[in-house]
DNA sequence: TCTGGGGTCCTAGGACCC
DNA sequence: TCTGGGGTCCTAGGACCC
């Protein structure tokens, strides 16, 4: 931080090869707090904290203000305030951040339809394509910036390069309101004498095993040796940190990915010891999860119990079940299960979390029938009408035979 | 008053099959 | 008479990212 001098500061000196540097990464500036302080104008330039002010909660983001006390995104609430005692801390208000996150990712989409979302607030663009229309690189990176301060009032930072890992690199090198192209004949000169804590994939255990073989800077990594980097990080993160340290990095810019699990965790106020307190969130959290999963039309073939314990270990226990389900009961009496043959009952525990994993699709064993009128509908929803004009109890619930013959109780399929 | 909640990917061991 | 090797699936844990 504290680059608002211009100083230290990386940004595109004019007249750069920019043909290249097809890949965009777009970062949103602290975002959740930069619509916060939309909402709020007369904070701007205060250390702002957004975040539950409860006891265990995490800071979830603060403004350049607050960064400068040390206060950064999953800092404890408590030690937070601690560094900044006159920080503003704003309850988080998601369906904002969403509102706002939808109406940048719809200009990105304007412009190419390569765009990549990575979570509420970045993407890749790739504006190989986008040239003729648009522009250069460059030309597109500017438009995009410009566009989202006009139509949202926020501000974004972007890096431009012929890979993923150099532009989302890039974008954090120019924050804030900041914007880096970095050729690719120019890639090996940016990146050799950063820390190593700038290679995607290196956090804060890898850095310690890396610093603790003498390698501090990602030219180190470069001219390691395979074996030294593999006692480090294993087969495959060293091929990719030695690849990234070159900055070769083959991922393409892709428009969606398939999700591969869906799950809920809460933490406890304070840590729990009673076992029906436990089980009361379990089912909970199995019927968020299956609500999910029907949503996106999804069943899951792994059931995977999370639970935290007073001292921080926390452990997972999963089971593979033989049909695919959706149902919050199916899935509650897997983690109960599993919950229960733990014995653990006694101890005190401070976070459950259920998730289910092996996602398919549902098959279509839809029941419904053609309406000339209205096309499809859904047997439910025809029963919901019947019921609606003729009575409660005119219509007998049907109990449904699937097609192999069983019954399928649909009892709690409908959210 | 230290550590959220949503995820992905990788490793490693064991079971099991050929 | 004491043990190969490849492949896949399942499970548990851990690092990392936003």
């Amino acid at each position: 931080m504290g680059k608002q001098d211009g100083t230290s500061r990386h940004v595109t000196r004019p007249g750069v090869d920019d043909s290249t540097a097809t890949i965009l990464h777009v970062d949103m500036d602290a975002f959740f707090a930069s619509v916060e302080l939309l909402d709020h104008p007369e904070l701007v330039g205060r250390p702002v904290i957004v975040g539950h002010r409860s006891a265990r909660s995490i800071v979830t983001a603060a403004t350049y203000e607050a960064r400068k006390f040390g206060v950064n995104s999953a800092l404890p609430m408590a030690i937070a305030l601690r560094r900044c005692p006159d920080a503003i801390v704003l309850e988080p208000h998601f369906d904002r951040y969403q509102h706002f996150s939808s109406m940048v990712m719809e200009i990105f989409d304007e412009v190419t339809p390569l765009v990549e979302r990575l979570g509420i607030d970045e993407a890749f663009l790739d504006v190989a394509g986008a040239r003729t229309v648009f522009g250069s690189p460059l030309r597109v990176a500017e438009l995009i910036r410009s566009r989202v301060r006009a139509e949202t009032g926020l501000v974004c930072s972007v890096g431009a390069a012929s890979t993923k890992f150099v532009a989302k690199l890039a974008s954090g090198l120019s924050k804030p309101d900041g914007l880096l192209v970095v050729p690719a004949d120019e890639t090996v000169e940016l990146l050799h004498p950063l820390p190593i804590s700038k290679l995607w994939g290196v956090g804060g255990k890898t850095e310690e095993v890396l610093r603790g073989r003498g390698l501090h800077t990602i030219g180190d990594v470069a001219r390691a040796s395979r074996e030294t980097l593999v006692r480090a990080v294993g087969e495959a993160g060293a091929d990719r940190l030695h690849d990234l340290s070159w900055g070769i990095d083959p991922r393409r810019v892709h428009t969606r990915a398939e999700e591969k699990s869906v799950g809920h965790e809460m933490t406890f106020e304070t840590d729990i010891t009673d076992p029906s307190v436990i089980r009361t969130e379990l089912l909970r959290m199995s019927n968020m999860v299956a609500v999910r999963l029907r949503k996106a039309g999804l069943v899951g073939r792994t059931v995977v119990l999370k639970l935290r314990f007073g001292d921080f270990t926390t452990i997972t226990r999963s089971k593979t079940i033989g049909e695919p389900t959706d149902l919050g009961r199916r899935i509650y009496e897997e983690v109960r299960e599993v919950y229960e043959a733990l014995g653990k009952q006694d101890a005190p525990i401070r976070l459950v979390g259920v998730r289910a994993e092996q996602l398919q699709e549902t098959a279509t064993t839809q029941f419904g029938l053609w309406d000339e009128s209205e096309g499809w509908r859904e047997a439910e929803d025809v029963m919901d009408a019947a019921s609606a004009k003729f009575g409660r109890g005119a219509v007998k619930p049907a109990r449904l035979l699937g097609h192999n013959g069983y019954e399928r109780p649909r009892m709690g399929q409908r959210d």
